[in-house]
Parts: C-alpha cells; sequence; structure tokens
DNA sequence: ATGCCGATGTCCT
DNA sequence: GGACATCGGCATC
C-alpha cells in the first residue's frame, strides 16, 4: 500500500516519555532544505538525555548557560551544539518548554541528496562512515550550531514519517556513548539502534 | 581489532 | 588548565 510521508507535529514531541520518543524515532526520516538543496537520511541510531535529573545531560542539576540555551526550547525545536570543539551534535527538543528533554541522533541511512553530502564531507564515496556518528551527521546534512533554536516545523529542518515501522525484534537497547563521567547514570539504557544496520556507530560506550 | 592521539569551542575550576 | 554527548589516522597486536 503506498504510505504518503508525513512530518511530525507537535503531538510527536510534545510527550513526557522521551525514552518512547526516542524509540519512536527509529525509522523517521531526517531532512533538511538549505538553500533549495534537500538532503534526508533515515533515523537508525538515537539517544535520550533525560533533563535535570541525568547526569548525562548538560542541563544536569538545572544549569542553564548560553550553548545549551535551546535544550530548555518548545517540543519540536532543535538543539546544535559544538563538540569537542569540532562537531555539531543534531538534537531533537521533546516535552514542554523549559523541561530539558532531548534525544540525539547519532546515526542515519542516507536517502536524498548523497552527492551534495559528498560535496559538504569532503568524502571522495558514499561509504557507511558518510552518516555514521552524530559529527558526521550533521555535517553531511549541512547542519551547525547556528540552526540551533530551529522549529522543526519549519521548512528548513523536519522529520517526517512514511510509514516505516521497526518490529520489537529489529531494536537494540544499549548504555550510551561517550559519557562515562556520568556516573551511574552512564549505565541507563537510554540508547535505541536498528539490530544490524551498517550505519550504527561502533565507538566504544 | 584495539588503542592512542591531535584538533579545539564552551564551560568549569 | 582540564573535561567533554567525536572523528580519523596511524601504530601496534
Amino acid at each position: 500500500m503506498l504510505t504518503s510521508k508525513k512530518k511530525l507535529d507537535l503531538d510527536f514531541y510534545d510527550r513526557k516519555d522521551v525514552l518512547r520518543i526516542a524509540k519512536e524515532l527509529l525509522g523517521k526520516i531526517l531532512v533538511t532544505q538549505f538553500d533549495g538543496i534537500r538532503s534526508s537520511g533515515r533515523i537508525v541510531e538515537t539517544e535520550a538525555y533525560a533533563g535535570e535529573n541525568d547526569r548525562a545531560s548538560h542541563a544536569f542539576g538545572g544549569k542553564r548557560t548560553a550553548r545549551s540555551e535551546h535544550l530548555y526550547g518548545a517540543p519540536g525545536s532543535v538543539y546544535i551544539y559544538i563538540c569537542y570543539g569540532m562537531h555539531h551534535l543534531f538534537n531533537v527538543i521533546t516535552n514542554k518548554a523549559n523541561i530539558p528533554h532531548g534525544v540525539l541522533i547519532r546515526a542515519l541511512e542516507p536517502l536524498e541528496g548523497i552527492e551534495q553530502m559528498l560535496v559538504r564531507t569532503g568524502k571522495p564515496v558514499a561509504d557507511y562512515s558518510l552518516t555514521k556518528g552524530p559529527g558526521n551527521l550533521a555535517r553531511a546534512l549541512g547542519m551547525s550550531k547556528l540552526h540551533s533554536g530551529l522549529s522543526l516545523f519549519s521548512d528548513k529542518i523536519f522529520i517526517e514519517d512514511d510509514g516505516l515501522r521497526y518490529k520489537k525484534d529489529q531494536i537494540t537497547i544499549t548504555r550510551r556513548i561517550g559519557v562515562e563521567s556520568a556516573r551511574e547514570d552512564a549505565e541507563l539504557p537510554y540508547r535505541f539502534i536498528v539490530k544490524g544496520n551498517p550505519y550504527v556507530s561502533s565507538r566504544k560506550s
């Protein structure tokens, strides 16, 4: 049956269960349209960051800085920040404004605009590294911290549902990557990946 | 396959 | 000055 693509609406983002949203984002299509150029990829890896009580979150303890301001934004807005001085990491903001829930998109399976992704990344060929890992996918889609605070209901960055659903046995849940310093919260099962997908990041947790 | 390292913005001590 | 939601390259096993 033919399924049309539909932009995710406010009701999708405006929910309390950030873990459920992170899981449901698997299979959705992340799209950027900058200067008339459309690039997109299917989301195959996500991580939930669960607000003020989450030691791995930039908002732990209610901390609020210039960098993390957009983490406190309205549901369906974008939080992009610079990691390790050079990588721009893209997060979807969920729950109500001032409740700093976010989902980090960690890997995509490229769909549209692959030629443009190669230009943006400077890679010679479209191997799995093109959109594997949060820094790589943001670069491939042309996203930078200048886009932080944008709305996913805009026509520049948004997420579509084309009807694809992964079954429970196609999804693996693990601890998050690169958050060792978050003490006991480093072990929380907040990472969601599509089992066996070659674009899923392979970095050590 | 595993590990170390450099690059480097933002926040913290 | 050190830590950090990373990545690619190079050394070593």
